[in-house]
DNA sequence: CCGAAGTTTCAAAAAATATTGAAAGTTTAA
DNA sequence: TTAAACTTTCAATATTTTTTGAAACTTCGG
């Protein structure tokens, strides 16, 4: 397979992998393209190879920022903005975790808390299953949310290395 | 708060945090719906509940199945079928992770593996950038494969207990 | 201060996704 | 075998999400 075809297919792949994972699909493909490219691209270069428009382009890197993925470079005496991606896949794996537990394992805990009070006689069935089954979300919750943070913290030998042979 | 409230609550966040998980509001609510009722619905009672449509019903209820998330339940004696979820959340997430480790995962480690054989000197930085990008995706891809093959095997008591407390 | 180069915004259009509901299909009791 | 009860399908419709691109804005050298 020719680079040209294989930079095609990650990108495209990696776009549709994303919309799995609740990314949308540009913002993958933007992803995927600074990831496999040495240099920095302006917002130019990034429209042209992936065929979209300025607006959509500006956003998506923008949003790509905010997920900390990406990050502007200056480049001595140019006028233009750059864009380059974090090449070390385990810090960009990290910095999603982070982000995913920020947006919505929180809130989702937060939400738990309050509806595990609800009011009424724990004899009834009704009221017993509901409570029960918030309960052991959170319990869960609470479990992953340690974990991610050991993972956060951790460097990637820790998870490719030896320890995790312990559960094998 | 009081329990019905409480349950509109759950059902309506269980179905927003859904669509960020490329779950659809519907399935998610669904699911939701048949987490907190103790005792098995028929396809009308959910219909009458979420306010969805008879079809909407009908496919996003095959769906759970397929994901093996809810079953079939013929109570004797009735002739309608009635649906009830697995209530142990433990069981419930081994079973969403191996369902997408199947879906997700295994088909990008196939793709990844054809990219990496790409054609190209190693010596052009972006032949060079493209292959380190894809092999380090693919080593962590593997590690992720292995360490969700312990979690699916393992009980809950292996998540939540003492073993995990080797990484604090 | 001017204007060219570059960036951002956002209303409108397009595309993708989910939902409806009526018709077709299936099962079962008598 | 019939018909009532129940389930499934799917073309049309509605909703949501994404994308476009032109206009507004910002920055900077001269």
């Amino acid at each position: 397979m020719k680079l040209t075809e294989a930079k095609q297919q990650f990108i495209s792949s990696w776009g549709a992998f994303g919309t799995h994972w609740g990314i949308n699909r540009t913002m993958a493909q933007i992803h995927a393209l600074l990831l496999i490219t040495p240099d920095p691209l302006t917002q130019d270069d990034i429209m042209d190879e992936l065929n979209i428009s300025r607006g959509n382009t500006n956003m998506n890197i923008r949003e790509l920022i905010n997920w900390g993925l990406v990050e502007r470079v200056l480049l001595t005496g140019e006028r233009k903005e750059y864009f380059s991606a974090e090449k070390d896949i385990w810090k960009v794996i990290k910095q999603i975790v982070k982000e995913r537990k920020k947006r919505e394992l929180e809130p989702m805990m937060k939400l738990l808390d309050q509806l595990e009070e609800v009011e009424g006689d724990k004899r009834d069935k009704h009221v017993k299953t509901f409570i029960d089954t918030v309960s052991s979300i959170k319990k869960l919750g609470k479990q992953a949310d340690k974990t991610l943070d050991v993972m956060i913290r951790a460097e990637e030998s820790w998870f490719v290395g030896s320890i995790m042979k312990m559960f094998k």
